[in-house]
DNA sequence: GGGCATAGGGATAAATTTGTCCCTATCTGA
DNA sequence: TCAGATAGGGACAAATTTATCCCTATGCCC
């Protein structure tokens, strides 16, 4: 496992949900939960463009910083469910923030975003 | 300057907001440019641990997406001052949920998180 | 002049995150 | 028996982000 070699910061609030919030698919894994999706393999067909390996890291980082819970069933083929914990409902809200100025905003944003990548070529000296 | 190799997911809304939030001091800087620290000196000077390469970087990315806008005084010795867009102050109620739920949770979180730092060697199988 | 503050950029290295490949294990169904 | 679904981990590579180092330029102050 990565170990870190630089402290994160921790001054104020918004350092703190960055540590547990930041990462690729981990927003993403949180909503797709608190929706319904609480399989491992369902949260990978709902996440496609995300690898196995990283969803389960991150599956287990959130785990760890208490936003859900891991429940395997004895059975075989194996069967593992996620909840949010009720720690982890508390952040829903502030997901769903986020996710509707995303969308409200999704014309403007796709077209700044896609500005930057289509023409990165050309210098603006 | 780096050019990606894979393309980003645009996807919903919570894919276009982390294209223009997602990066370590952004939010930071959107915060102080909106409680009126709007020079780069002063941005460096609150935001420490960053180093002014990146928060130059990074205040260009918004820049180019439009959340802030950069205005050069002809003066010298230079100055500059950021100011947020119409844009970028509908984000700002975003952030400060963000904010809120990291310190309303403040004493929590930093357990868990400390917990992760201080424990990485011992194996828990 | 020398040093500091202002603002910023290029080249490159380091850190970190994410992805790929391959392996384990069990039961079901063809 | 062999393939596929289930869940997951180790080793390693690639991508991406962030940091470090050094450079430019001007005016002020001592």
């Amino acid at each position: 496992m990565y170990e870190r070699k630089i402290a994160p910061n921790l001054n104020c609030g918004l350092d703190l949900i960055g540590e547990v919030l930041y990462g690729k698919w981990k927003i993403r894994l949180l909503w797709f939960i608190h929706i319904g999706h609480q399989r491992p393999s369902e949260l990978q067909r709902k996440i496609p463009d995300a690898s196995r390996r990283v969803l389960n890291v991150q599956l287990k980082e959130l785990e760890d910083h208490e936003l859900i819970t891991r429940k395997v069933y004895p059975v075989v083929p194996p069967k593992v469910e996620y909840s949010l914990t009720e720690f982890g409902k508390t952040v829903i809200p502030v997901i769903a923030a986020l996710g509707e100025w995303g969308d409200k905003n999704e014309e403007r944003l796709r077209t700044v975003i896609l500005r930057e990548l289509e023409k990165p070529q050309l210098g603006e000296n």
